[in-house]
DNA sequence: CCGCATTATGGCAAAAATACCGCAAAGGTA
DNA sequence: TACCTTTGCGGTATTTTTGCCATAATGCGG
């Protein structure tokens, strides 16, 4: 279930650019090149979040936004040139959720993007009920996942999981049997544009398997393979 | 198994710098001084990934760059100096991977290239093992191997193999009654680049077959051809 | 059966990979 | 602001792997 992103901007490379970039980290991205194109089609097709340039020609994207806000609440980023573009953001106060000053690199736009979502997976788990298993949930034997409620269960008892180990999981318990190396973990839980080093995988490997283990003292699916990696396993590792 | 990166850049220190640096993390690296060498030498021996300065003499990275797409789409990363540098990278976004502005640490240096060389891992992965029988998986009557598993099969039987002992007895299944060299296991284990004893291969050998009769007490489909090499026989051993 | 060449195997120390402690930085929250 | 959680990573202990040696065993041609 891929995240819907509206980018609008004037500038022709950068929505291309950009919209290369959040789709290749598994985005949706519709594209606008003027406000008042970006309004109307923001309007009928809501998107998870906006991505919107400040100066752009027949409507400004602050413009936009207030007339976005009449309607709806979706998240907004927006992208400036200028500081007192930004001074402006901050003085009006809008509505933004989140802006970036040009020029940007890839990884910067990633992460914001990133925070914000994850920012609405945390208030969709508090609003959810518990019980109801969301589209996205996994159900691997023993071991419950659900990404929208950030909910983590082994044999029905909750695991509290962090960001990161739940991503972890997530990747590990996605095939289970199958190995993945520390790198796949890597992108798995921060994406392709980010650098963290292999043994911090450990830790939060580790982090996993004693959180796992204050649930159920046996447990032991998470296996090691020497030399490749880590492999999540539905049955417990007997030998 | 290296990956190889090629240097573009007129400054001599900053080649001797960061050659230094990727080498110290593992990688082999080619240095170029400017863009006409680089271009013979980059279509000649293509690298895993080049490293461009974007301001050079005669050639600069920019046209570097369109010139080597014509023919290779090998991953790029660029070296700026200034925001407008940037800014036109960011609009024309030719195929490059990513930039770095200098002055820049070691460590997002580090940190960019690692994370191209993660998506290629990636996109290798996925590609081997699309469906639950990955592509590349074996199944050679009572043996079964899957290297996206890491698993080892005799007679439905779990056999525990280091990552070495997996890529021989791979080999030799690859082509069951074919004789296989030490010389040729060696590449197939190690890589061509490589070199470890012939009698290196006879120890594998000793641990493979001790691990398979630990399973299977009459196993011998691992034949011993005096003089030539190794061969894996469907059928058990008759001699 | 003999002598020479090749292979099998146990053992071992070095190398490689991993587990995990503890801390400090980063980020979020009240 | 101060506080708490999360997180990445340095560093060390531990485990696993691995290459090779020395010796015994086996194969091969005569």
């Amino acid at each position: 279930m891929a995240y819907r992103i509206a980018l609008v901007d004037d500038d022709r490379n950068i929505l291309t650019s950009v919209s290369m970039v959040l789709e290749s980290e598994g985005f949706q991205v519709t594209t606008y090149r003027d406000g008042v194109d970006a309004l109307r089609g923001l309007t009928a097709e809501p998107p998870d979040l906006a991505v919107l340039d400040i100066k752009m020609p027949r409507m400004d994207g602050i413009e936009l936004l207030q007339r976005l806000r009449e309607k709806s609440g979706m998240p907004v980023i927006f992208l400036t040139s200028k500081d007192d573009e930004v001074d402006e953001l901050l003085g009006l106060r809008m509505g933004a959720d989140d802006y970036i000053k040009k020029p940007f690199s890839q990884r910067l736009l990633i992460e914001r993007v990133r925070s914000i979502f994850r920012r609405i997976e945390a208030q969709k788990a508090s609003a959810a009920s518990p019980g109801t298993a969301s589209a996205t949930s996994l159900a691997r034997g023993e071991l419950v996942l659900d990404p929208a409620q950030h909910l983590c269960l082994w044999k029905n008892a909750p695991v509290n999981l962090t960001v990161t180990e739940f991503l972890i999981i997530q990747a590990l318990a996605q095939r289970p049997g199958h190995v993945k190396s520390r790198d796949q973990l890597i992108d798995a839980a921060y994406g392709e544009h980010i650098y963290v080093d292999d043994r911090t995988i450990d830790s939060h490997i580790k982090r996993l398997r004693k959180k796992f283990r204050e649930v159920d003292k046996d447990f032991s699916h998470i296996e090691t393979l020497y030399g490749v990696g880590y492999k999540y396993n539905e049955t417990n590792a007997a030998a």
